[in-house]
DNA sequence: TTGAATTAGTTGCATAACTAACTATATGTC
DNA sequence: GACATATAGTTAGTTATGCAACTAATTCAA
């Protein structure tokens, strides 16, 4: 077998397991280091609940890449620590809006600071160009497999 | 609060859920419709068996950038479906090699055929730079975190 | 050579992921 | 208006992840 076989898997494991892991444990880290217990998906889910308030839970799946039994458990566990509080929409009664609580707007800028330094350690040596592709490079195999 | 803040948390979110998560539930479905009952998760783990047979547990977990209680783990789903066994080392009795078994080695051609297949397809309109770039990117930021 | 520190692997606990199957509401067509 | 279809969200079941605490074997050092 050769060994040329390997090549496009071997990227395939980089892009799957390495630098993402990698950061997502150093940020966890860093949160617990600062005395927050907020998983790194209960914050990728405030995050863009801080962007914009009162998402729908369908809205959440796209923005956060998730489905949405994975969006149903998290938010299970962010109201019950009363970060968030799923209110029912008046317009569709299918749709739950997603509204953040004070105690989860006070997180945001020291979380939000905690992932800037985190990305900051992560990027030391990486030019600003080549960032630029890595998320142009995400965003077209993104793309490709919708 | 500034749009300024959220820059850098951008690409996190970019890195750890867009594309990685596309392509992974893109190889396993494929896995699926070919009628193959592996996770990624325990392709990945033969991947590096495939390369090289009868590593140890510890050296698994080094390159699958897995901690140890998940290699454990999944190298006990693997050894149910009798893909892998374990093997005591005789020089070190603390140590497991992981060996593959006889059907194991036949998943490879098939497998690997489609995880090619599955990353020509994510990686249609990226160039060979652009890709080499993400790997060199990705490399420095575990580095960084290491 | 014995006792401390290190290394390999496992187990328990909590969170999270995906699929499939489900309920409830809304929409669209005849 | 009534029935088929689509959409929003939940639940069940299996696998996987991370951390902390554990056992067993090995190494190093007094």
């Amino acid at each position: 077998m050769s060994n040329n076989q390997f090549k496009r898997g071997e990227l395939y494991s980089v892009i799957n397991g390495m630098a993402s892991t990698a950061v997502a444990r150093r940020l966890q880290k860093n949160f617990r280091l600062a005395g927050l217990e907020i998983t790194i998906e209960q914050w990728s889910v405030l995050y863009h609940l801080w962007k914009q308030d009162g998402l729908s839970q369908q809205e959440l799946c796209n923005r956060t890449f998730r489905d949405k039994p994975s969006i149903t458990r998290l938010l299970d566990n962010l109201e019950k620590q009363k970060l968030v509080k799923r209110m029912p929409s008046k317009d569709d009664r299918r749709i739950n809006l997603v509204c953040l609580t004070e105690p989860a707007k006070l997180l945001q800028d020291k979380t939000i600071e905690l992932a800037n330094q985190t990305m900051d350690e992560a990027l030391v040596g990486v030019g600003k160009n080549e960032i630029e592709i890595v998320k142009q490079v995400f965003q077209k195999v993104y793309d490709n497999l919708l």
